[in-house]
DNA sequence: TTGAAAGCGTTACCAC
DNA sequence: GTGGTAACGCTTTCAA
């Protein structure tokens, strides 16, 4: 502690002044592998930590790597979204990047902007795990030597990096789930967003049961959320022949469906009705749910994507599929036999 | 588009080059206010686009203001947490700050950690949402011109902006709800946290039965979390005289809780059990939890954190209290006519 | 081992 | 309105 108490950010100059050294010395201390003899790191030890003094990495990645990674996400509060956040954010920073966080909307506009931004601070790489930006703005990013990582977005984009989880199959799945659990009419949920992951659940699944002979209603009734849920069993109990099986494409609507179909309409889970989600959210594993569903591999994915801002040399414009788990709990009956 | 595609990012001195005008107007050209004449204006943004530049926010930094805000945040999965660093980091955005979080743990090592690196990238202000930092540090941050804000934190120190919500009124409402439910036997459930939020629920909540002569049971069965609130309730209905009405102190807890009660123990709520928790998560107005809380007014809470971090001048060491507000929903048995 | 000097990409200040 | 130059704080040659 010392009385020396700048309004503002001290610089490697100062502790140069103080300790009767030259800056090179001053810098020469804080880079690891270099040569300083420990008398003179000792001076400037004690001479940075009396003026409070922090190298200023702004001013370092000007001549290399920022070391800034770029999150650019929507919806953040949403369960997996958060989780997807944490653990990239985590793991990252465990491999010393820095986390920006871009909070966007999902159109394509604003993603567009928070990727201009990413430029400006010279991000090594960005994360779009909301939204997709432009193909152009991409290529720019690329041209500028950053790394462009697109999780569970549309289809491969230019040289981006890409992975998501085999919705396909999630989607197959749900359906063989439901009816091998005797289900005899289908309900699909799904929300208005219309992403590339969600309408891939929801075309497979719909083309798994047609080729079954199988009818399957369809609603959105609005964004990912328990409030849509909720507002498509209120549509579709409303209706004669309800289903007895459906599948959300998200945990979110699965419990908002879920608890309006147990608490308006008097429906026993899984005896009147089999609910299948994906996600699997911590909510899903509640006593109040115990749903069945899908989880992604949330640990492997974002190993991947550190790999992958790490290693810039990496080959790009590949596209990865991670394999959702099923998670068996209770939404749905044992299948009969 | 264009062939010149650098591998590294594009320099004002690249496009001023292109565009045959020196750097200066290039510079100019990007920052507004600045006098260009139409026609240099016009050629330097085509070289610009051509070429994909964009403004190097870092090497701005090196004079101004970084713009750059930290968010340190542990557990950020938490629903509660999740919407803290939602809505802050809109604010901030919309305030023209970038945001930087940094996920860490609650140790103060941990944070003392974070609070460095905050340093290291000049960041303009640096706000805690977990943890406590250490008052040296702090000191160290101010000193370097940086705004610092606790939320949710420790009382007021050395300098740092500090805001909170009024844990002493929701400790006190939360007994007189259930007091005037008419429950006989209380229990209290909180986390092995201990943080001081928790701490003064807590203890009013404690202070203000013992005044009215109500036993209480105190529980802390693990981290605050749905797990621990299932945990605390499996141990306090394996005891003799069970409570009727329970306090817990956060949303995550009462929803474990409330769910092992039923579940488990058949209990009924709010027929044989009222309990109330605090948060008001989205989870809480779930049809089947309907839970009575208390909401914090985060939108408030970031508001006053923007006008702080954006006026560097305002008076420091200030401690601005927020109230909760009570959300009646139907844990809680109405008080007898 | 050390210090001086150049360079990184900006912007602010000066002359013109 | 425009271009040159200094300065921001750092790291990296290069000599000594």
């Amino acid at each position: 502690m010392d009385a020396a108490k700048p309004k503002s950010f001290v610089s490697a100059q100062m502790v140069a002044e103080r300790a009767g050294v030259s800056r090179s010395a001053v810098s020469r201390t804080f880079t690891d592998g270099a040569s300083v003899s420990e008398p003179t790191r000792r001076k400037v030890l004690e001479a940075a930590t009396a003026l409070g003094y922090h190298v200023n990495h702004l001013a370092r990645g000007l001549r290399e790597r920022s070391n800034i990674v770029c999150l650019v996400v929507a919806d953040m509060t949403t369960p997996i979204r958060a989780r997807m956040v944490d653990i990239l954010s985590r793991k990252l920073q465990a491999a010393d990047k820095i986390i920006m966080v871009i909070n966007t909307e999902s159109q394509t506009e604003s993603v567009a902007a928070a990727l201009r931004q990413t430029l400006n601070y010279r991000a090594d790489a960005t994360v779009v795990l909301s939204g997709t930006p432009p193909a152009s703005l991409i290529e720019t990013c690329l041209a500028n030597g950053q790394q462009v990582v697109l999780i569970n977005r549309d289809d491969r984009l230019s040289g981006s990096h890409n992975l998501g989880v085999d919705n396909a199959m999630a989607g197959r799945e749900a359906f063989f789930l439901l009816h091998r659990a005797g289900c005899k009419r289908l309900g699909l949920v799904t929300s208005t967003a219309g992403t590339a992951s969600l309408l891939e659940r929801e075309r497979v699944f719909l083309e798994v049961a047609a080729k079954a002979g199988v009818e399957v209603s369809v609603i959105a009734a609005g964004p990912t959320s328990y409030a849509s849920g909720s507002e498509a069993a209120r549509r579709i109990f409303g209706r004669s022949r309800a289903p007895d099986g459906v599948f959300c494409v998200t945990d979110l609507l699965a419990m908002g469906f879920m608890d309006t179909a147990r608490f308006e309409f008097d429906l026993h889970v899984p005896e009147d009705l089999c609910i299948v989600g994906f996600d699997d959210i911590e909510e899903a594993a509640w006593q109040s749910y115990r749903l069945t569903t899908f989880s992604q591999p949330l640990d492997e994915m974002a190993d991947h994507v550190v790999a992958l801002v790490l290693d810039p040399g990496m080959a790009g414009a590949e596209r990865r599929i991670f394999e959702p788990v099923p998670v068996w709990r209770k939404s749905v009956r044992p299948s009969a036999g």
